[in-house]
DNA sequence: CCGAATCCCTTTAGATACTG
DNA sequence: CAGTATCTAAAGGGATTCGG
């Protein structure tokens, strides 16, 4: 089995407050797990309405996320042994107040994903057309 | 030199908006993004601040991350041409309209990283304990 | 059938050394 | 000081297989 541990070699812990918040910061502002959450924002799914609904996740990273996010106590999984296998997620109460600042991340995106998209235009066209430019153009020594 | 693409191959977009979406999420919601973009929230820093700031940050990453952040016009380099070079980052306007949600998340992490030691240590506590009790516990079937 | 585990290859991050 | 270049280690992802 694959071991959940997920500490980085380089993720020396000297402040050890920091470190935490870092290392759960890094859980929750991951990939997919923003977007989880999301999708459970409103109701109870399944494993195969999540991988449906999250294009382009794998079966693989969706299990990660999901095991992640259930051992951090934001996700409940409720497995019935029936056949076919039926296995539910959900939200915890814990989960469901991440929800609220995740959402207002996920509108931001929403709503300036267009500001974003000019002023990576610009940026691109900028280094294209001057790739020097750039140092010039910038002001001048103090 | 490395390509500053990000695409990765599995990226399809059928639906072009929402792909979009979860690129630019992908972006901001980053490791190191974060860090970043709260660091700069109260003043001007320069990249030796950043990356003496951000422990465990490596040259690299900085650099990347701030270049993202640049082009994404979240982030204003300015570059001295003196000696020593001096190169100063700010928010940009649109950048500080992510920060309130940013300052958001992190806080939530700060104040929840107790109960999210607890469920992990629960739940790391359970399944070492018993490793199939946890099918035995769910509900029977529906 | 649904979901977890495994193999294997690709992509990305990190450490280190070096340059303008 | 502020990066870049290069190499290696690790994480991500696809396909397949196993198990209930």
């Amino acid at each position: 089995m694959e071991d959940g541990t997920l500490k980085s070699p380089g993720n020396i812990c000297d402040t050890s407050a920091s470190c935490e918040v870092r290392d759960l910061l890094d859980r929750i502002a991951d990939k997919w797990s923003l977007l989880v959450i999301e999708l459970l924002a409103h109701s109870t799914r399944r494993f195969s309405e999540l991988h449906r609904e999250i294009d382009g996740i794998s079966k693989r990273m969706l299990t990660l996320s999901l095991r992640q996010l259930e051992r951090d106590g934001l996700v409940r999984r409720t497995v019935y042994p029936v056949v076919p296998p039926r296995v539910d997620y959900e939200l915890t109460a814990l989960g469901a107040t991440v929800l609220e600042t995740i959402e207002s991340l996920v509108s931001w995106t929403r709503q300036h994903r267009g500001e974003v998209a000019l002023a990576r235009a610009d940026y691109d066209r900028r280094s294209a057309e001057s790739p020097e430019a750039a140092l010039l153009a910038t002001r001048s020594s103090r």
